[in-house]
Parts: C-alpha cells; sequence; structure tokens
DNA sequence: TTGTACGCGTTATCAA
DNA sequence: TTGATAACGCGTACAA
C-alpha cells in the first residue's frame, strides 16, 4: 500500500510544528529562511505529496471539473475534450470524465458522482434520450455550475455552448435548393436536443422561404448514428418512386454515413440518383468515395469556449445564461453533385 | 456558491446524531424504521449529496484512477480511453484524465497533481519524449499502483499493456518480404518507448531471418505524426535513385499519412513505384485513395486490460509486473501492392 | 437503537 | 517567526 507523508511527520521528525511545515510548502512569508530549507530537505527526502483530498474538504475548492460526455469514440467529441482539457490545464483544474454511453440513467449518476466528488462545475453533453427537465432544474437550485456544450436542454436554465446549428442547417438546406433541388428529405435527431430542433428548424426555414413542399414521410427520425441513419434512409428509399426525395439532408455525419450505405445497397449512385449533405465534417467525411458536404464545427473551439464559459461561472466573473453559438463552415465536396 | 448540506445539518433539522444519519444514507441495519423514513425524506428534501472528499479522507481511498495521455484527438486513445472507462464504470471508479500534448515534463507534473488528488492508481502512455527513467524508480517506491500502457518505459519495473508489437511488426515485413520486395526502409520512432523499439526490433527480426540488407539510411526516425513521417520519407526520397527503398514500414498510420504525402509530392505512385505499409489501423486508412495495408490494434480491448490490471493490482489481487500483448490483426489493403 | 469521542490531513485564527 | 486549537464532513469504535 502507498503510505502518504504527512505534514505532521515531517514535523515531528523536525521537531517543529505542522503549521510551520504547512507555511513553508505553501510559500508563505513568515517564515526564517533556515526553518525552510531544512523543512524543504525534509519533504523531499521524506516525498511528501500534498494531500489535496484534505486541502479541498477545508477550502471547499476541488480545482476538478466534471465532463459528461454520451459518447467518447468518434472524432468531435475527443476534439471538445481537448479544447475544454487545455482551457482546464491552463487555470489548474483537472477533468473527470465520465461517460454516459447515450443513456439517460447513466447521466443522471455520473452526475450525482460528480456532485458527491465535489467538483467544482460540470459540462454536460447530453445523451439522445435526456428529457427528465425536472432532475436539472434540481440541480440548477443545488447552485453549483453547469454548462452544456454541442448538445443542450434549452429549458433547463443553463449557458449552452454550441454551434450555429440553425444558421448552418438553413444554409446548406439552401444550397441545396440553389442548385436545382427541390425533393429533400431530412434525417433529424431527437427533438428534446437542441441540435435536433434547431438543426430541424433551419431545414424548415428553407424550404417554407422557397415555397418548397415539406412532405411529412420527409422528415425521418434517424438518431445521431449510423444505424439509425441506415434504417430512416431505407424508409425513404421505399417509398414508390414518385415519392421519393432527390436530396437528403442528415442530421449528422454518422447518420449520412448510414444513409450512404442504404443507397449504395439499393444500387442507387450518389449524388447522381439521390443527393446527401450532413452535419459535423466528420474525419472520414472527406475520404469517402464520394466526399460528403457538410458543416464543419470547429469541435477543440466549442470545448475550448464552453470551459471558458463554466470557469467564468466558478470565478464569479460572469452570472447570466447564455447561448453561445461558434461559427461553422460549410465544406462544399460531391455528394451534393455540386462542386 | 453551492453550499452543500452536511449529514450534521439533517442531524439538527431532525433533533438526532449525525451519526444515525450516517448510518440511514449508509444503509445500516440498526436503524429504527421510522427513523430511517424521516431521515431518507428530510435528506432528500434538503438536497443532501454525501461529501466524497471527507469520506476518501478517512478511508485513504478516493475511487478515482488518474489517467495520462499523450494525445486525445485521434482515433486510437479515444478509443482506448472508452475501454478503461467501461471497466471503471463497472467498478464504480471515476477518471481523472490528463494529457502530457507529448510533453515529458507536463506527463510529470500531470502524474504529482493526480497523486495529490489522492487517485487508487494511475494509467500511464508516455509521451514521445519520455526519457527519465529515475522519476519513474521515484514514483515506483511511492508504492501508488501504476499501469502503463501502448507506451511504455520498459525499465520502469511497471506492467504495461499493449499489443504484440514485434510480433506484428515482424509480420507485416514478412508480408511485404514475401511480395517480393528487398529494399525495405524502416520509419521508427522514438527508442526510449516501448512501441518504437519494438516494431524496430520485428523489422530487423524479419529483415536478418530473411537475410536481407537493412542499410543505415533506411531506418529513419520519423516520430509518431505525420509531420515527422513526410520529413522522414522526403529523406528516402532524396536518396539516389538506386539506393532508394521500394518499400516503407512505417511505425504508425500517422507517420504514414505523412509518407504518402510526400510520395504524392514527388510525383510517385503507390504501390507501383514504392509501397508503403503503417500501423495502428487509423479510422482513416481504408478510406485512403489508395487504402493503406496496416496492422490492427485492438484499442478498446488495450484500455480494458490495462484498467482491469490497474484494479486488480489496487484490489491486492495482482503483485506480479507483467507484459501483457493484446494480439493485432494484419489488415492487408492495397498499398502494398498484394491484395 | 442511538449517541459520543476521535481521527483522517490540512489551514485559518489567534496567541505566544 | 512559531505554535496551539479548531474546523472541514465523515465513519469507526465504543458506550449508553
Amino acid at each position: 500500500m502507498s503510505s502518504n507523508v504527512t505534514l505532521k511527520q515531517i514535523a515531528e521528525a523536525l521537531g517543529i510544528s505542522a503549521m510551520t511545515v504547512s507555511r513553508v510548502i505553501n510559500n508563505k512569508k513568515n517564515v526564517d529562511e533556515k526553518t525552510r530549507k531544512k523543512v524543504l530537505e525534509k519533504a523531499k527526502s521524506m516525498g511528501y505529496t500534498p494531500n489535496y483530498l484534505a486541502k479541498s474538504l477545508v477550502s471547499n475548492k476541488s480545482f476538478t471539473i466534471g465532463v459528461v460526455v454520451p459518447e467518447i469514440s468518434h472524432s468531435f467529441f475527443p476534439e471538445v475534450i481537448r479544447g475544454i482539457e487545455e482551457v482546464a490545464y491552463q487555470e489548474n483544474y483537472q477533468l473527470i470524465l465520465t461517460h454516459s454511453a447515450e443513456d439517460a440513467e447513466r447521466e443522471k449518476a455520473a452526475i450525482e458522482t460528480l456532485r458527491s466528488k465535489r467538483v467544482d462545475g460540470i459540462m454536460i453533453s447530453c445523451s439522445q434520450f435526456t428529457s427528465d427537465l425536472s432532475y436539472f432544474e434540481e440541480l440548477r437550485s443545488s447552485g453549483l455550475p453547469v454548462v452544456f456544450f454541442d448538445r443542450c436542454m434549452d429549458e433547463a436554465g443553463f449557458s449552452c455552448v454550441g454551434v450555429d446549428d440553425k444558421a448552418a442547417a438553413k444554409k446548406i438546406t439552401q444550397h441545396l435548393i440553389d442548385h436545382g433541388y427541390k425533393k429533400i428529405a431530412h434525417l433529424k435527431g431527437a427533438q428534446g436536443l437542441s441540435i435536433g430542433r434547431r438543426r430541424l428548424e433551419g431545414f424548415i426555414e428553407a424550404m417554407s422561404e422557397n415555397q418548397l413542399e415539406i412532405a411529412d414521410e420527409w422528415i425521418v427520425e434517424s438518431g445521431l448514428q449510423e444505424k439509425g441513419g441506415f434504417e430512416a434512409m431505407m424508409k425513404l428509399l421505399d417509398l414508390p418512386e414518385d415519392k421519393r426525395p432527390r436530396a437528403v439532408f442528415a442530421i449528422n455525419d454518422p447518420a449520412a454515413f448510414g444513409a450512404i450505405e442504404a443507397i449504395r445497397e439499393r444500387g442507387l449512385v450518389i449524388p447522381d440518383d439521390i443527393a446527401i449533405v450532413g452535419f459535423s465534417d466528420d474525419i472520414r467525411a472527406e475520404l469517402l468515395p464520394v466526399p460528403l458536404t457538410t458543416v464543419h464545427q470547429p469541435a477543440y473551439e466549442v470545448g475550448k469556449k464552453a470551459a471558458e464559459t463554466l470557469l467564468s461561472i466558478i470565478n464569479g466573473e460572469n452570472e447570466s445564461v447564455e447561448n453561445i453559438e461558434v461559427l461553422t463552415q460549410m465544406k462544399i465536396r460531391s455528394s451534393c453533385g455540386v462542386h
């Protein structure tokens, strides 16, 4: 077992008080130079490591931030985490990383654990199935600083850092429209989630402004993963040929990948038979046989901004509940049929 | 600020002792049913959250594991982290994730912070420039459970969980040899790192066993990133044409990607002019214009195994220092000229 | 069944 | 400059 050296032990070994040792370790002024040296040497030789648990217990401050993500593997979240970590590192905070695995209950449990570990704040990107608003209202009343990122619960009363989902969705839909597509479908995400709702809104707004029909059967829920995209696309492909859309805007790239697989399986060609665009600019998007037109999300920036927002709340520099949008960029490739 | 409710506050509100409340919260037997109910209700209404800091201080156990990775973004580490997280989650441990950004000093600092936060164990994947063995010896003498994964310091006396680097390197080199290549170069990694050394060993062994020449100028240090791969490959391409290798085994896929870029820039064709193979099966490998032959590393498995190993040490079920190798799988694609 | 005393490692406060 | 004491929130050990 790892036996840890304490201030008291150093003090005893030196025949002085623990308080003096503490003062030395924390670089306080009022310590005799000789004593200081003696203590530092002893601390080193005994292999002293300060106990932040005890420190935190006293100061009610842990310099730890909790992060809750719904998935870890794909390209977006690791990049966000890197952004968070960078900011945290600069400010001497550490990250407790938890993973909800798209499970709302696991997400709740993770948040409770983080609270128990007395993190100074929490950053949450919701699972696809998160819907219990009352839980977040309770969390809010606890006073713990919380910031959502990417996948937010809008009504929860916490700040949200994401991208300009609605504007970008509208823009990429408009791009399809500008190039002659009229029959456009949307693979949508859960409507409890900010991104699901906002991207759908952007799609609808673009269609409406151009007086295009938004057929009910052309808005299909796919969720955010490949499998859902595949299944949703299959539904569209099962429509009678004259009712079939000529273009598809998928809620995100993984859903688009699934849809592409479905289209390929049916022997149809992208973009000739069906055009498709995604959202997120997954690392694989530009490497596909038919590179995917999509919206680039500056994930690292989202992470940084979210961490900065949380830290400003923790430091009491910021009271307001904000909706912060990092700007995206369209990536026109060939899957939309327009180079 | 978030004012946290304590056992004592609940006790006072109920006119009983904190100890009784503690017993209820921890589901101890000897509590009157009525008291239990009363306490649970009060705890809920007051929004009680147990303070694990205090608990850990007493029990000398934090149920927290420190993880140190050299990079976060690419496909390998997120997948490893997911594996670690999964095991940790099952056993009710949380992860403090730290990032050395390939900086040996930052790595040391991260480990020290983790010790201060009294993690129950640490999992480390070294930076490319880690070389201070004495630091790890000190760490070892502290008795804190430590496991290396993927990038290990062999002499440090800690267990190491990785893949069968040497065997796999030998096998993929042999694959090139079997298909007629004789002039084969290797883009190597830092020799302070297990993977750098082992993959080079595998390469050399395959070449030697086939009595093939290992020219000094054909073993070039590239490091583990794209940029280094590009530069190293450029050196090879600058050799007089008759001294130029016909095939290249890159230490990992990112280095291979850089090398491929260099080859392309010189107007040469893969695999016709130069064949290339990598290591790691990056998510992009199979999507390249000429899909990359490489070695698939089961990253998730490595993470799981490493976490299991660490937990077994923490639980005192395992004393021995082991070298655990998860088996890889060759992915033959077209960059090696053999389908 | 319930309560009291004490200690975990640290620091703020006040006294010497 | 240094030291004694109390407190942070909790649980163990013991007593009532």
